[in-house]
DNA sequence: ACCGCACCCTGAGCGC
DNA sequence: TGCGCTCAGGGTGCGG
């Protein structure tokens, strides 16, 4: 599940691979779900553009191209953004491996689920957009042409601060794990590092967003930057679908404290760590730490 | 204005 | 061995 973390490291290890080539052409599957532009105008909208920069907002991937359109990708829960050297064996799931044969396995073979393809100019490696459940998105705008899912984002949370925090939760009542999973106060933290943020800075997920102190705001800012500042040095966090973008393992899924560890002793106290449900999300902490 | 919830999608895992 | 069910969740949009 692509965070601020994991896609950052994803646009650290493809932008030597877009940034200055030129698309000679781009091959996509057929309209669907994340296409918020239609796979006609894009392949239309790519072909022959320079790309000359890429960037990230949350959770979404901004490249500049030549001209001065931008394309979005956001990744969803199980997108995967890499080049032609990736490993077929760590980037398709248990089963889809099973079925290749060995020669397959090298370099890696667009499948059903590879939905942009892109190849350049000058003969570089090409690269590829994959997404089994489509939950990401995919977004050409024209030069100047804004859209209200990037408009509505707020301050990236590696700049969150403690006063932010507490001045934007007076008056709010949502629990303060749903708070900071909605983005358009602060983006890019999802559901394990919001989980693992409040552990450390030992403030109880259920907690209504307008009874959290000024010092436990700056505590929650502080943890939440930290968190994902150790998330993006280990490559991120690999518990379910993710994988960089050359097929490794991330490294933080190792440092979690809580997500995912429901039943297994706090790393601090010992208390069993709990699991309940918050906002429809899974929500893991630690009853005797986070008050 | 705010909040809870259904929905989009597919594969893994589990019970029978 | 295989079927059907449930669950995972980022983000949007709707109804209360």
């Amino acid at each position: 599940m692509p965070e601020l973390p994991e896609v950052e490291v994803t646009r650290r290890r493809i932008e030597p691979l877009l940034v200055g080539r030129r698309i000679r052409q781009l091959e996509t599957t057929g309209d669907s779900y994340l296409f918020l532009t239609s796979p006609v105008q894009l392949r239309r909208g790519l072909r022959g553009r320079r790309v000359e920069f890429l960037g990230r907002r949350g959770k979404y991937l901004v490249s500049n191209l030549e001209g001065g359109s931008r394309l979005i990708v956001h990744l969803g829960m199980t997108g995967q953004l890499f080049g032609a050297g990736a490993s077929s064996v760590r980037l398709l799931s248990a089963t889809a491996r099973a079925s290749l044969v060995p020669e397959e396995q090298r370099g890696f073979r667009p499948d059903a689920h590879t939905h942009l393809h892109f190849r350049f100019e000058d003969g570089a490696p090409d690269v590829y957009f994959r997404d089994v459940r489509k939950f990401g998105k995919i977004l050409l705008l024209a030069s100047g042409e804004s859209h209200p899912r990037l408009e509505r984002l707020g301050a990236d949370a590696l700049d969150v601060t403690g006063e932010l925090l507490f001045a934007a939760t007076r008056g709010r009542r949502v629990a303060i794990k749903s708070f900071l999973l909605d983005q358009t106060v602060v983006t890019g933290i999802g559901n394990i590092y919001a989980d693992e943020a409040l552990h450390r800075a030992r403030v109880r997920p259920t907690r209504r967003a307008a009874r959290v102190t000024r010092a436990e705001s700056d505590r929650i800012a502080v943890e939440v930057r930290n968190v994902l500042e150790r998330a993006i040095e280990t490559g991120g966090t690999s518990i379910r679908d993710y994988v960089t973008p050359d097929g490794s393992d991330g490294g933080f899924q190792d440092e979690r404290r809580v997500y995912a560890r429901q039943g297994e002793p706090c790393l601090v106290c010992d208390a069993p760590v709990r699991r309940i449900v918050v906002g429809q999300r899974g929500t893991h902490y630690c009853p005797r730490c986070q008050r």
